[in-house]
DNA sequence: CCTTCATTTAAGTAATTACTTAATTACTTA
DNA sequence: TAAGTAATTAAGTAATTACTTAAATGAAGG
């Protein structure tokens, strides 16, 4: 959960849009695939690295895995951000 | 000045370690290729993405370039992040 | 069980990105 | 104006990343 990966992360068009898509609830994998142009697996993939980011989290239902925003993580984003604007302490 | 290309700068390591550097002040290309262990033209391609995601500005004196931290744009990356502490409104 | 559906894993490829060294541009000063 | 310093541009390469299709896993329902 390093903050490298998180912004790694955030670097891709497409996973940001996953994140804008989970925003207004939760979603299964293949529900959000369908938003997208690439394959399933492609969006698989994009999702393992919000999930291994901690952007999301994922829990399974039967046969269906809900993908989850993980709102907390966004505050250590927020946090480093933060630096940028009170200029030169710490 | 994208959203995307305001990620894409943020993902690298070394470029969020020169923005570090700026926040304690003004520096010349040299002074902050000192700081790594990567070429000058290194350092040079690096603070032309900072530039061209507006993250950085650069003013020339004499034949130095020094570049500074353009904190404005930091403000958008915030929104961006706080959209996801309010869920799913907008 | 067997089939179907949802998802992920595996393996390969194309595109992008981060670096390198060499050459160039721009400025300063003897 | 020649020599030295600072920085960038150019061109090539190695590493990473984003995708693809095919195969595997796992749960659901006849």
């Amino acid at each position: 959960m390093s903050i490298n990966e998180l912004f790694k992360a955030l670097s891709d068009e497409n996973r940001r849009k996953i994140l804008d898509l989970l925003r207004f609830g939760d979603m299964t994998a293949g529900d959000i695939a369908k938003h997208f142009d690439i394959s399933k697996p492609g969006i698989s993939q994009h999702l393992s690295v919000l999930k291994n980011a901690n952007l999301v989290y994922a829990f399974k239902k039967g046969q269906y895995v809900y993908y989850s925003l993980n709102s907390t993580v966004f505050q250590e984003v927020m946090k480093w951000i933060i630096q940028f604007n009170s200029k030169g302490e710490k």
